[in-house]
Parts: structure tokens; C-alpha cells; sequence
DNA sequence: GGAGAATAGTTCGCCAGCGAATGTTTCGTC
DNA sequence: GACGAAACATTCGCTGGCGAACTATTCTCC
């Protein structure tokens, strides 16, 4: 059912428009922000959201340009370069967080919490076997 | 779970690649071959899809370009344009139905019958939920 | 019946992301 | 220690899709 997923995402990326947010610059930040470094490697965050190398520098690109985000490059390892969540990034991404779990909390209202967690429980099973079966 | 969805598409994209078709094209070509008159307008297609009017044309003139599909300008009203299956389109995306299948069958065959049908009940309540919340 | 609103499709300029090629820096090995 | 292989990020050209403006046709209603 990848209408549901169309609609999800239509959803939450209306929620993220109130804080004049796009969704994939969330989705990097949120990233960033789940890290106790509050710091990633543009490798890192590729692999995590599934992002070619290429699309990865244009997303910090524009984070960058918007002074959400900074790139610092490594001394020890000069081919590396960190993205670094900048105080404003952060501040963002907390605003963004609770619209989003506003919107999302309203989406699974209709199922009680016994169905929300059966249905979690499946997802995640499918989830961790289609990753398994594709490496 | 959108991660889950990315893998998903991923993985049903790479067993469209075996019969040499992206999955837009296949998805266009789905709702078309799902009609009895094999046919319908850009704007019904762009509905059903979830695509802008503008992508819907996009999406016709490279289907048309391959011969998979035909516009065929109305008599009656003559701002519309009738999108039909050709043979060609219609042979291919049954070629793409089965190789499509195979791979949906073998990624939820880690849930047991039973599962299945939870989920898919769970899925569509979300489903019919959402669409009724946003029009 | 003619003017203006509504409808259907297309064109235009733009954007995010991809794959391939490139420039640097580091690693491995002889 | 030097040279080729590997690792990282970036640039370049391309593609699918979007929103807004445009064209052509039909509907509405005074």
C-alpha cells in the first residue's frame, strides 16, 4: 500500500511546511540531532537515509547555505569532512519534532494502542527482513 | 516506518528492472490495464497517481515515445485526451505483473497468513483514515 | 447569443536526486 | 620509501516531478 506511504508523507511534510521546514532538510537534521555528537560524516548520513553520495553534498549544500548545519574538515583524516548541527539547526529541528509528533500522533488515532503496537511489531519485522535480504 | 517503504520500493524497482521498466512507467501502465476500456484521461491517471498535472504529461509523452501507449484526442469534448494501452503496453506490463508479484510474495513471506491479513487490514483502515482527513 | 468563468491539457523554469567521472588524501604492499 | 589501490567528498550532466502561466475548448447565465 504505497498510497498510504504517499499520504503519510504528504501529511507530515504539510505539518513540517508550519515551520517553513522540507522534509528531506528534516530528515538530515534529525539525523544529526540523534547523535550525542550532534556531528556526522557525509558517508554516514547517505547510508543512514538511503541517499546517493551526490544527492548528500546537495542536501548539506543547501542546510549549510540556510546555516543549519556546518562542515568542518577533519585534521586527522584530511579526505574527511564532519557536518556539524549548528545552534539554529537545533533549534529548528526541536520545533520541527514536536509539529511532526503532533501530526503523526493525530494519523494513528483511529487505531486503539493495542493495533498501533501489533501493527508496529509487523512493520518492523518486514522491515528488518527486507533489509536483511537485500544486505 | 518510510525507511521500511524506501526498501520496499527499492526492492520492488529492482525486479521491475528485470523486464526493463521503471516503476513509474509500470505503475501508469497498472492503472491503465486495471480499466475494462484500457484506457482513460491524463487527469484521471494524475489522480489515481497522486502526480501533478504537469507530471502526468511527462509521464504520457515518454510511454508514448516507447509505444506503450497511444493519446487519442476526444470527439465529443475536444480539450480532452484519451490515454489507451497499446498491445505492446499491455503485453508488457503482464510480463511485469508476474516478475512484480513474485517479488511482493517472497517479501512478506516472513509473515504467516494470519499476520498478513492483520496488517493489511491495519494498513487500509490507516489508509481510508488519512484520505478522509485531507479531502 | 455573447462575455466571462470553468475545465483539460500542455509548456516553461525550477529543484532534488542519481550515476559517472574527478580531485585529494590515505592505506597497503613490494 | 614509492607507487598503485582504496576511500571521501565533490562536480557535471541528466531525469522525473512540481507550480505557475498559457492555450484551447466548453459551460453558464444575463
Amino acid at each position: 500500500m504505497q498510497l498510504l506511504v504517499k499520504h503519510v508523507r504528504l501529511a507530515k511534510e504539510a505539518a513540517l511546511a508550519e515551520v517553513g521546514m522540507q522534509d528531506f532538510e528534516f530528515e538530515t537534521l534529525h539525523r544529526l540531532a540523534s547523535r550525542d555528537s550532534r556531528q556526522a560524516t557525509p558517508s554516514e548520513l547517505a547510508g543512514e537515509l538511503m541517499l546517493s553520495p551526490a544527492g548528500m553534498t546537495g542536501r548539506i549544500d543547501t542546510l549549510e547555505k540556510a546555516r543549519l548545519v556546518r562542515r568542518i574538515r577533519s585534521e586527522e583524516d584530511r579526505r574527511r569532512v564532519d557536518v556539524a548541527l549548528t545552534d539554529k539547526g537545533h533549534e529548528l529541528w526541536s520545533a520541527a519534532m514536536q509539529v511532526r509528533a503532533r501530526a503523526e500522533k493525530a494519523m494513528v488515532a483511529v487505531l486503539d494502542p493495542d493495533e498501533q503496537e501489533v501493527l508496529d511489531g509487523l512493520l518492523k519485522r518486514l522491515l528488518t527482513s527486507v533489509e536483511s535480504a537485500r544486505g
